[in-house]
DNA sequence: ACTTAAGCGAGACGGTACGTCTCGTCTTAAC
DNA sequence: GTTAAGACGAGACGTACCGTCTCGCTTAAGT
């Protein structure tokens, strides 16, 4: 059906190199960060050569985002009938993804645009925080109509609450604080006056 | 009096074009943003040679932070005897701060540790976020000891939320968040069953 | 046949860039002089790159012996039957290369080791200087032979005197003085008591 | 009488100083060769300020012919009465002179023109080669009216094989050839048949 | 089997910026 | 007036990547 299946002519990619190419993009992410992902240093690091890294990703910020996308896929919020499981949920997400070593990098270099490079901050926008940043909206909308959380709760700011906050204790900070950050920020949540029923 | 006005011997340095090469960068960072402050550029632009910019400021990092010294500067938070009326202090100082565009982009540079200049990142932390922290600290903890915050009140935590959410609604976001921001926070930092208005 | 018809892989050197960095820098040495031929000014004047100029030599030195190389070229003694015949040839080529002004440029850097660059004095002592010397000196041994230079005819010393007489005839001295040497040097080489004319 | 003994008004010049900078270059001359003899490293070898050096030598040949002045005094041809002891001495002299590993050096730089520097070359030659070629000229001339040399003899070129043939043996072979150089060009000099008088 | 289209590696090319060095000139304070 | 200190603009050094390019060779699919 799709077109991945439609085999075309020539000489097909060679996934193992492919692959090697985004583990050996991980690699220097992790061991010296996004700064000395150069194009040079991966295709040498990968044992290829540039032009075949350049033929698959036509810059740094493309390949970095493709070599981390499993691991900065934050998630979607589900719909599990309990407001406080549905934030805990979203919050605990957060709280993986950016603990991730390989993801705070990655995602620290798409929204400083490093490179001037706005498709990055783009892609990275649109493919990952969207999804998770929409779902969770309606998670709180939910518990809004539940009587969970005020009628005035102003869901963009309280997203921004969350997200800030985690991304404050685990990204930025030197030393993160994840320790007893997801209970914090359910109570913070669900703390206004008559939000404390459930 | 001051070492300032002691003479030092041999030729002094050139005000006007040590004021041009921090104009320059400033101008760079703004037009073009961060990756295109390059020693080439901002000696190019200032008028004066690379040389004279070496001679004054060792690495990228260190330039960038004494050009944007006066806007990344968040301040202290005072102690005006009212709890709400440091903390709104304290939130508009942030606000204030991170809203001015030349200082999102420093701060975002300093943060994201573009070149693996940790001295960069150090040195934003030491004369800037310490300086803030710790008065802002001192605001809750006198605003706990009145009673206007409760008794169990998570300093760091609280810090990061305010932080982390401010940096949210204004650096982070395409498109910034601020109208309303100082209210939502200070409303939410008071929030707590047991805080009284004051 | 050849190895050189042997296509290697990748994009082939540019002849026509090749060509124009050699002749930029010959230019700049007669025009200019050695201490002009830097790798900035040869890449400008070949209208090229520095990084082209610095693929394909290593050193200055390097740079300048290819550029001169058909001019610094003393060539090999022949073996004519003729002591008188052979030796004149000999210094007739040393008068011919010494006299170019292009070689004498060179030949000058090589020997005073400019840039503290030994490769530079010994590839041309190598690839120059000892192949005239070696057949030079073989000729004057085939005149000691057959009787034509005197029994105890030091070798070495023959040679540098017929040399270093070319040399501050044609290089060092301010004016040259090229008229008759060649007569000169051979009257001088056989006037020794025994030395029959042949 | 002299202008030297005239006193002028102001600080009279460090005489230490002086004399240290010009030491240094030699220091910096016979252990890293001319092309490291900068205004940089003679300041700081001399413990002195570049200002200074700059003071008092316009350009780096005066600088090193100045230091070097009594090692490269070739010095002047006696007339002894004597054809033969004229003559031996003036090439002693050429030898003593070119052997002198300072001498070697500044020698090659001035005629080398390093630095496209005609003043250096030029001091040089006025200074130092046209003394000594004077006299040895006119010691020659004795020679030839004496009937010690032939009445045809050329006396520039005469002197150009003495001195190539002392500048080949000393300075610009690898590894000099002194031993018995001095017998060798008197023999030569004075070999032509008829000439072996005295 | 043969063609053909694409992938792959090697590597050249013109750029730009790096951080360092020396140049020759200058300006100032102190002696 | 000399000295030391040091700023200044200029420009070359040698290195590293950039993004683009041109090749020869390899690998299958489709004929």
């Amino acid at each position: 059906m799709t077109d991945t299946n439609t085999r075309r002519p020539g000489r097909p990619r060679d996934e193992a190199t492919h692959e090697a190419i985004l583990e050996a993009t991980r690699r220097l992410l992790l061991d010296e960060g996004y700064h000395s992902v150069t194009f040079e240093a991966v295709a040498r690091s990968a044992g290829t050569s540039r032009s075949t890294v350049y033929r698959w990703w036509p810059t740094r910020g493309a390949l970095v985002l493709e070599a981390a996308a499993s691991h900065i896929d934050i998630g979607k919020v589900p719909d599990t009938g309990s407001s406080r499981e549905d934030l805990t949920m979203a919050i605990r997400q957060l709280i993986t993804t950016f603990s991730d070593p390989l993801a705070g990098v990655v995602i620290m270099a798409a929204i400083a645009n490093l490179d001037n490079d706005l498709e990055m901050a783009t892609t990275f926008r649109n493919d990952t925080v969207y999804p998770w940043r929409s779902t969770a909206g309606e998670a709180i909308r939910r518990a809004v109509d539940r009587g969970d959380l005020p009628a005035d709760t102003d869901v963009q700011f309280l997203l921004n609450v969350i997200v800030g906050t985690v991304f404050q204790c685990t990204i930025t900070m030197a030393t993160p604080m994840t320790e007893g950050l997801e209970d914090a920020l359910i109570e913070l949540a669900f703390r206004s006056p008559g939000s404390s029923r459930r």
